[in-house]
DNA sequence: GGATTGTTGCAAAG
DNA sequence: CTTTGCAACAATCC
């Protein structure tokens, strides 16, 4: 049975009614010709597997899609399919099983992304099917941010991005669902709607059905729910923290990385990284708190500057090839990370929260039991692992991140982990973080390291950031002996950040990066002029650049 | 071209 | 309690 029409609206980083303009356009669409909306979400294997995406993260795009689904269900009759396939494999199928006449969805900017979509436009174009795609994940249109920018090339620093928007003016003001207007839409035939049935389209699979354990049985940690409703709840909690004063004298580096009862920064990073909160409502709402309140901070550091630095990032990450990896990556710098298998080594005890520094381990512990991780906290890892103790490549952290975060975003971790390794936007490597010294300065009693590794709990709050330090009978008394019921310290803190200030300095001075630094282009789709192509010399060019000194 | 700036370190010395 | 070494960094602004 198929439909004689349809208009298809494909949910992706948008799982929100509202301001989601690329569902307003669907929902139009729909109107205008008379044909019911069909709104579709894929689980995709490439992507919702459990390797790449934790159970954790899952669960909370799983709960996003059935809160989106009801409420979709609510304010205009119209079922989300949810279809356990790659999309590139059944599009045409789902093309001529449903008539679709107008496919609907909102940019996405990362590279795979993007080829999956360029491949999905390039499938149903011998369907006659109108592509329709509208700009929402991020405050501006991209091009429209370059169109503006110095030659055309992103900015790399937060300064000129800043000024970069201060030209621009401010985003596009946010819309309602269904741009306000009433919606009655024309009913999908039953028929359709048995056959969706059963294929399974209409329910929303639990993490057991798609190869997950389930893990809602884990208790004691906190749990972030997924969903629209959730997230706007959560954003209306932290704006009115003390009538918006929280809000509005918010300075990130003040904010705690140890704060575990309440958090002090919003934690709307899982909802903004899948679009259950819409970024331009955040940041209208910021613009209404900042005009009714003093503030002081600088943009930086205040809330509305967080959304900057997000804009920032995915800027650059739609621009910069590779942006993820080191190599083929032109502003990453090249550095020699540690390889082979005491990489591996390295890599899986610190995983494994059995680095022996009690700070490190309970962050650890924090980012895999809820998936979420304070700012400085991630700062304290990231360092960690690559150029203050361990050295090994931010890529290998990169990936770990990717798994167990519930906000994991292509470029903010990449962007974040880039900094933190000194490889890209901040580049003073001799700045360190002492997983002993920060520790005391933001867990003075240890209540965040006892909460999480509690193996500890019994330990003097004197030893509790240095336990090797406890004589033996303390240790024993405490019921935790190091090197037998929590680890060694795998490596010397002082000594090993010493030695990799030093290999930094070395990496530095090479000053080879991880691909020619050159004219770039967004890859965002709509192909703004023509390609600039590289005469063929390809490999030879050096990824060398020029040096103003020595 | 030279000065200025840069979200968020630490430990030791004065 | 403030300054300095770590080591001279990159990008931008005039
Ligand atoms: C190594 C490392 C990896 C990271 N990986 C991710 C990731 O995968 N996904 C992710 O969302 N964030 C990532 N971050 C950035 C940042 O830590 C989180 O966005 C932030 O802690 C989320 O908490 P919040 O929503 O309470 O932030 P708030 O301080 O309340 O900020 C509000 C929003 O601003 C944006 N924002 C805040 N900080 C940053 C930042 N440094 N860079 C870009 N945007 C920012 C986020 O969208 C955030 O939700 C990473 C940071 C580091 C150091």
């Amino acid at each position: 049975m198929t439909l004689p029409g349809s208009v298809l609206h494909w949910f992706r980083r948008d799982l929100r009614t509202a301001d989601n303009r690329a569902l307003n356009r669907a929902i139009s669409l729909a109107k205008k010709s008379n044909l019911p909306l069909i709104p579709v979400f894929f689980l995709d294997p490439e992507y919702h597997n459990p390797t790449a995406c934790g159970p954790l993260r899952m669960r909370f795009i799983l709960e996003s899609i059935s809160a989106l689904q009801r409420s979709l269900d609510d304010k205009c009759s119209s079922r989300l399919r949810v279809i356990c396939a790659r999309p590139t494999d059944v599009f045409p199928d789902l093309v001529r099983r449903w008539g679709v006449k107008h496919l609907v969805f909102e940019y996405e900017y990362a590279p795979s992304e993007r080829a999956r979509d360029e491949a999905v436009v390039a499938d149903v174009e011998g369907f006659d099917v109108d592509v329709v795609r509208e700009h929402g994940f991020t405050l501006y249109n991209p091009n429209v941010l370059l169109q503006k920018a110095k030659g055309a090339t992103a900015p790399t620093t937060m300064s000129s991005f800043l000024s970069l928007v201060d030209d621009v003016g401010d985003p596009e003001n946010p819309v309602e669902f269904a741009d306000g207007r009433q919606v009655e839409l024309t009913s999908c035939p039953d028929a359709t709607l048995k056959d969706d049935d059963k294929d399974g389209y209409l329910l929303v699979p639990k993490l057991g059905d798609i190869g997950y354990e389930d893990c809602t049985k884990q208790t004691g940690w906190e749990r972030f729910r997924g969903g629209e409703e959730e997230g706007i709840a959560r954003m209306d909690e932290f704006l009115s923290r003390e009538g918006g004063k929280v809000a509005a004298r918010f300075a990130k580096p003040k904010t705690s990385p140890a704060a575990f009862v309440k958090r002090e920064t919003t934690v709307l990073s899982p909802y903004l990284a899948l679009g259950c909160v819409s970024s331009r409502v955040f940041h209208a709402r910021l613009r209404d708190l900042e005009e009714n309140h003093d503030v002081a901070e600088m943009p930086q550091t205040r809330l509305w500057g967080q959304l900057m630095w997000r804009e920032h990032f995915w800027l650059l990450a739609g621009m910069v090839p590779e942006f993820h990896r080191m190599n083929g990556n032109p502003v990453c710098r090249k550095i020699n990370w540690r390889t082979g298998d005491e990489a591996e080594l390295r890599l899986k005890t610190w995983a494994e929260a059995r680095t022996g520094y009690p700070w490190i381990d309970a962050l650890m512990m924090q980012l895999k039991t809820e998936g979420f991780v304070h700012h400085l906290g991630r700062h304290s890892l990231a360092c960690f692992l690559t150029r203050g103790d361990l050295w090994v490549s931010w890529e290998e952290g990169y990936k770990v991140f990717e798994h167990y975060l519930v906000d994991y975003d292509y470029a903010l971790n990449s962007a974040n982990w880039m900094w933190l390794s000194c490889s890209a936007f901040f580049s003073m490597y001799f700045r360190v973080y002492s997983p002993v010294a920060f520790a005391k300065k933001w867990d003075k009693e240890g209540a965040f390291i006892k909460h999480y590794l509690p193996v500890l709990r019994k330990l003097p709050t004197k030893y509790i950031h240095e336990p090797w330090k406890a004589p033996a009978m303390v240790q024993k008394m405490a019921g935790c002996v190091i090197g037998k019921d929590y680890p060694e310290r795998m490596v010397d803190h002082s000594k090993a950040s010493k030695e990799n200030i030093a290999k930094m300095k070395e990496n530095y001075a090479r000053n080879e990066y991880g691909a020619e630094r050159g004219e770039r282009q967004h890859m965002n789709g709509e192909s703004r002029s023509s390609e600039s192509r590289d005469s063929g010399d390809g490999t030879s060019r050096k990824t060398k650049r020029r040096k103003t000194r020595r």
